[in-house]
DNA sequence: AGGGAGGTGAAAAAAATCTTTCAGAATTTT
DNA sequence: AAAATTCTGAAAGATTTTTTTCACCTCCCT
């Protein structure tokens, strides 16, 4: 809202008082379904409230608005005021830094391109996907580039644990080709391709796709190319105030497909994690956790 | 809805894969503000995700409506039955999930890991943090673990554009006592130590602390023994539902740091600036002005 | 009842919005 | 590497929407 505070709503009934019969009819009729039917054109909004199309522009001006369009500008304002806002109370995340610092920018944009990318995201294709990486008979690759090599990175030591037969690939290490040449069909390829996108990955992601493999992709809003090929495509917002692109959306589907792929593989998982402790005791990697 | 039980916004999700680059551009651009932005003038849509008016026109055929005025007007329908319905959804993250479903519980987890963590960090830690990172005279040196090594390397990666002198040490490999012999005093070491907390990180910590680096430390709510001898704490909280921890907020402080280190030393190298530059313009411009 | 002030809507004028066309650009296929 | 296809946006044309004008109507007051 651009003046006051005040929702049209509430303009309306304040002025109430001062406008004409026809007006008033009219004011009632808007009111009626608010905020839709002041969003149509003017003339629908006249025939709705049985009224002349004058009787609109000139209510509208004595409301304050210069004209039709713009009280419909404000009003769409406030309808886009009203989608934001049960998500975004917080005016500082950061307590005691101004609402300016870089930690409250960046932290907003981070939940709003989570919530963006959560609203998008199909329920079923996600399971679906778990599916897949979760079934034992399929050899599973994950592939990254060459910063979200990291992200790859990051699934597959956890997936190591979760399941045997997880492979890790680098599309800008020279030494994949190598790896293709064991690819078997209904072996699952995860994907790892936000921009910029890149070339070694398409190319990968070609050959796997040559060999029967099946196809889950990670990418942006704007996707890789590769997504052509995929069976699966998980689109995440990365935009934030930064010359760099955020990977946080990526690493929160990943982490909910582990514990989802975890869930699923329950009975194995037991038994490699106690395994992997056993491993890891005896190397004395880890203090005990008290 | 007059025809079918579906939103627009469903509609366009779900041809989201038969439209062109430009359509899903405004795709998106509609969904970024729904359905606030679709229901202004088409060309003020079309400047908004800096399309073209005739994409628009066509894009809402593509949908099935005859123009752009039919289109809006089922917006408009859609938002009428929308405020009849006192109880809309929005408590679910992932539209169309059941609320218990993974990605709602585990959304749910990572955004109030967010909120806490965020809210016990003091902003001039993190900027005083961001101002050791970005001292062109410290070396950096970056330290992670056996899961960590990969957050490690994600902001070594980056740090590595942004200045020079950056090391990225891995804890678990054995060839980390051997960086330590340069390490002179001022120098700075960035080290992720988050339960399980490992042992080797600690006696690299103490190495680096006992030449007289600075210390600072990315860790959980319970606080990595390496906590005692760093001069910069930050704490995240890591709790989701899962049988692994969360790294998410990890990710987002590490982004964070990215992005205000590179602020402050905009304009250092002239390559480096240069080079940046060029990324800059890949990273932002995914596709061509005329 | 007659005069006047303000209210109202039909119709025309003005303005804007939407659609179509077409040529150049980008992309894919051969 | 060249050809064909598809995509895209500038500009013009078509349509709709909004505003203005003006005559008529109603209601109130003397």
């Amino acid at each position: 809202m651009s003046s006051s505070d005040l929702t049209i709503s509430d303009r309306i009934q304040r002025k109430l008082d001062e406008l004409t019969r026809a007006e008033r009819q009219l004011a009632h009729s808007i009111l009626e379904n608010y905020p839709a039917s002041g969003l149509g054109p003017l003339t629908a909004l006249a025939k709705g409230a049985n009224v002349s199309a004058p009787t609109v522009a000139r209510m509208v001006q004595k409301l304050g608005y210069k004209g039709y369009p713009e009280f419909q500008a404000e009003l769409r304002e406030e309808l886009k005021a009203k989608a934001k806002n049960p998500i975004a109370k917080h005016d500082a995340w950061a307590e005691g830094a101004p609402s300016g610092h870089m930690l409250n920018r960046f932290t907003d944009a981070v939940i709003e391109n989570i919530r963006q990318t959560l609203g998008q995201i199909d329920p079923d294709q996600f399971d679906t996907a778990c599916q897949m990486v979760a079934e034992p008979r399929s050899r599973v690759y994950i592939v990254g580039g060459r910063i979200t090599h990291t992200l790859a990175e990051y699934l597959f030591l956890h997936m190591q644990v979760i399941r045997p037969e997880v492979v890790h690939i680098q599309s800008t290490s020279n030494g994949w080709p190598h790896y293709l040449l064991d690819v078997k069909e209904g072996d699952v390829f995860v994907i790892f391709d936000l921009r910029r996108y890149e070339n070694n990955t398409l190319k990968l992601a070609e050959m796997a796709h040559k060999k029967g493999a099946k196809l889950i992709l990670f990418t942006d809003q704007w996707r890789s190319p590769v997504d052509r090929l995929t069976d699966i495509t998980f689109s995440g917002r990365i935009v934030v105030p930064s010359a760099w692109d955020s990977n946080v959306t990526s690493l929160l589907l990943i982490e909910s497909m582990i514990s989802t792929v975890q869930n699923l593989c329950w009975g194995d998982t037991k038994d490699r994690a106690e395994a992997l402790e056993d491993m890891f005791d005896q190397t004395m990697l880890f203090r005990k956790f008290t």
